[in-house]
DNA sequence: CTATTATTTCGTTATATGGCGAAGTAAGGG
DNA sequence: CCCTTACTTCGCCATATAACGAAATAATAG
């Protein structure tokens, strides 16, 4: 029941399904998924970790990028049937069809310019950090 | 999407997940599940409210009691698959099994008594309504 | 019609959750 | 060694959720 409940309470958020769905059949550094979801990185690294708790995602570390998967190795019978489950619901999903989209076009981008833009961005809205552009 | 995360969100609460697991195979009324879960009876049809919106269950109305039972008609593709699931991951849950053995038990009793019996029980644990009984 | 009773709705309260930014950690690159 | 950078942890705030009791609703019983 322990398991099963964290698997619930971890579907039972929109960003946290979409950062799933993204992550079917590849994997995701956080500040790609940052770049998707539109969330500031401390938030989706706490997501991340939810999903992680719950046995629906694993890490792997590479120098200074962590990516995150499916969980495979990890997984217990619960996740992994959630994971069946949400391919079998959502894979038409439109919302999830344009999120694989942009995942397309994120990866096409450098990590390291990736995340350096993300400081761009967030200055542009804010309307800060003009100073250190120039 | 928005009928994945009504079930999503339906089901990351324990209460509603063992309501649902109780509701395999039969139907149960409001006063039933009160009984089973312990928990007093707005609370509890606010959660099979809940459990309706997300088209987990439907209702059936008979004389003053409303019946509840898994969605079969007014089910949607998520819903239906998530009850699947449920019973695959749940059905042998130790929780889950106590549960289902004190339906049994519940069913066996006239809902009618069922249902004062609850004014008595909560009567008792609070020391009140001792006069009406008197 | 009136009283009773099973359920729902409403209003309130306590707790849980999701969000962010700032500070902390770990891993390269000068 | 620093310094930068990718990520996480912490502390905070706003909102969402679960719980209850009281009042409202609906349906039978008298």
């Amino acid at each position: 029941m322990r398991d099963a409940m964290d698997v619930f309470k971890a579907l039972a958020d929109e960003n946290r399904v979409r950062a799933l769905m993204a992550l079917r059949g590849r994997e995701l550094c956080v500040c790609q998924i940052v770049e998707l979801l539109g969330l500031s990185p401390s938030t989706v690294s706490k997501h991340m970790s939810i999903l992680k708790q719950a046995r629906l995602a694993e890490s792997r570390k590479a120098g200074r990028w962590i990516y995150y998967r499916r969980a495979e190795a990890e997984a217990t019978k619960a996740s992994r049937a959630a994971l069946a489950w949400l391919d079998d619901i959502l894979l038409s999903d439109s919302r999830v069809k344009e999120d694989r989209r942009s995942t397309k076009a994120i990866l096409k981008r450098d990590p390291e310019e990736l995340c350096r833009s993300q400081c761009g961005a967030k200055a542009e809205a804010a309307g800060a950090c003009a100073a250190s552009r120039n």
